[in-house]
RNA sequence: GCCAAAGUAGCUCAGCUGGUAGAGCAGCUGAUUUGUAAUCAGCCGGUCGUAGGUUCGAUUCCUAUCUUUGGCUCCA
């Protein structure tokens, strides 16, 4: 490449006719194939175009839509990136292909630039930072499945806190319901056909279960279990449900994409007429979640019937023209996306852009007139008469793993304090003070700050640096001077040194940064 | 699932054409008793992903398999 650049070759561009270009590309099987889709594409004038890197019929020459650059000379500066499988034309069914990525800018600023956003995007990896702050691990043993970790934990737990209060005030109710059910159910629901090569199935016994894989028909068996009234609807059930999928082998990737998971998952039993309301309420949810994390370039799609689904065409109209509807009073911008829906109805899934640039499908609502009908659902209408409710799925940050990747990618690990696994850290100067820090510590657990004390035989310097390096928001140190006035020093994360203060005044001014409720 | 690459200490990695492994950090112990981003010394630590095979001998070569990484396809 780089003899070729030094030579200036300029691209000279070919025009054929079609019938010329086809032979042209004779013995090849893959230019031929495209140049017979480009002369099949719409607005084709039935020529086609090869750049010939050089002089015409002594140099390389490709067939190609162009534009090129003037001349190799102008592409100075390039880097190959990575090698990769690519199948034709994307179809799996299809040949694969090797493919090399590489990347040019007309300057080496921008590409110097490039290389180090790549850098910084693998600095923030949450598989990387999530090993660095522990916070969890995958394993052989259960591919996909992830090992939630005390810091963790403790973040998974401050995540599903901070949607209860989100949900609660909306006149959603929690419940729990069973992984693992028997394989009789989801032939009723359709899952079992629809769906089975991706879900896990075990034996009770001889008795053939299968895990989860939504929530939805577990709900399902809540609400059937008794009476309805119109005057319950909508009844919203809200589950933190743990979900299997068999997603493939290969496209697994940290938190982001996994086998098991965790949906903020509720479904909303609903009259027809109560659809459009909900619907909206729910975009506004999706919308103030987001905007809490800084999310504020949010994207909708709407996702039709795909070819495999369950329920007759008429039911299909209704539910698409439903959603339909609900988008208009929500206000709600979409680009559409044909035969993307669920089996079992149309949905809208929400987009958001993180700092990178990067877009992650997280939440989204889908209308469903089918599950209740073939689970048995039904209702007493004002009329008197027995009604099958609509069912509303919907999940705002979708998996609670995956949301947490894309937080500890956004922050860096340099959580909002509320989130932090550890919100602040003792230190002791020295071994002499120890236990005027865990009497601090006590004063601090008890007012629910999450806490730990540094008593390794290290200077304070370290112990500082190991909080930085660890993202801990507040670092306190404790020495002579605190022990004797009853105070503790503190030392902010980023923003430095912020003096000595009382230990109840430190619980005080961060109250409302701890805050997961807001 | 497909293509390609990788798997060595808790972590990050080294290990030439086959002779059973090293470093830094972490951990532990001791010295030091430390005031806002790394105190010093010593020690411990590995079935070289797993299972077969070739060989006198395998971390190294071959086969299978699992997992991971980068993409592709998929993601109800």
């Amino acid at each position: 490449m780089k003899e070729i650049i030094k030579e200036d070759r300029p691209f000279t561009r070919i025009e054929v006719s079609g019938a010329e270009g086809l032979k042209r590309t004779d013995g090849d099987k893959y230019k031929h194939d495209n140049a017979e889709r480009a002369l099949a594409r719409e607005g084709s004038d039935g020529t086609l175009s090869f750049y010939a890197n050089g002089e015409p019929g002594k140099n390389w020459e490709d067939l190609c839509a162009g534009p090129h650059v003037p001349s190799t000379g102008k592409l100075k500066c390039f880097k190959i990136l990575s090698l990769a499988g690519a199948y034709w034309h994307g179809d799996q069914a299809s040949d694969q292909l090797t493919r090399v990525y590489g990347t040019c800018f007309a300057d080496k600023d921008g590409l110097e630039t490039y290389v180090k956003f790549l850098e910084e995007a693998e600095k923030r990896d949450h598989r990387r930072i999530g090993k660095e702050m522990d916070l969890y691990h995958i394993e052989d043993h259960s591919p996909g499945m992830v090992f939630w970790h005390p810091k963790g934990t403790v973040m998974v737990n401050a995540l599903k806190n901070y949607i209860r209060g989100k949900i609660d005030r909306r006149g959603y109710l929690e419940v729990i319901t069973p992984e693992i059910l028997n394989k009789t159910l989801w032939i009723k629901s359709g899952h079992a056909d629809k769906y089975n090569e991706n879900m896990f199935k075990t034996m009770a016994g001889d008795v053939e279960m299968a895990v989860k894989p939504m929530n939805c028909p577990g709900h399902i068996q809540i609400f059937n279990t008794g009476l309805r009234s119109w005057r319950d609807l909508p009844m919203r059930l809200a589950e933190f449900g743990k979900c299997h999928r068999y997603e493939p082998a290969g496209t697994m990737h940290g938190l982001m994409r996994v086998r098991g998971f965790v949906q903020d998952d509720a479904h909303i039993f609903c009259t027809e007429e109560q659809i459009a309301s909900e619907v909206a309420d729910f975009c506004h949810l999706v919308k103030e979640i987001y905007h809490d994390f800084g999310f504020d370039d949010v994207k909708v799609k709407f996702s039709t019937r795909p070819a495999k689904r369950v329920g007759s065409d008429e039911l299909w109209d209704k539910a698409e023209t439903s959603l339909e509807d609900a988008t208009k009073l929500a206000g709600l911008a979409y680009t559409l996306n044909p035969g993307e829906g669920a089996f079992y109805g149309p949905k809208l899934e929400f987009t958001l852009k993180d700092s990178l640039g990067r877009d992650w499908q997280c939440g989204t609502i889908q209308v469903d007139f089918n599950l209740p009908q073939r689970l048995g659902a039904e209702y007493v209408g004002k009329d008197n008469q027995k009604h099958i409710p609509v069912m509303l799925h919907r999940a705002a940050v979708g998996s609670i793993e995956r949301f947490l990747g894309i937080l500890i990618e956004e922050f860096m690990g340099d959580f909002p304090l509320w989130l932090a696994p550890v919100q602040a850290r003792i230190l002791p100067i020295s071994e002499k003070f120890t236990g005027y820090a865990n009497k601090v510590k006590e004063q601090l657990v008890n007012a629910d700050v999450r806490v730990e004390v540094d008593n390794s035989n290290e200077k304070l310097g370290y112990k500082i640096r190991q909080c930085e390096l660890q993202k801990v928001p507040y670092i306190l140190i404790v020495g002579e001077k605190e022990a004797t006035d009853n105070l503790i020093s503190v030392r902010k994360r980023k923003d430095g040194d912020m003096g000595q203060m009382k230990v109840e005044d430190f619980i005080a001014k961060t109250a409302d940064d701890r805050k997961v409720v807001r």
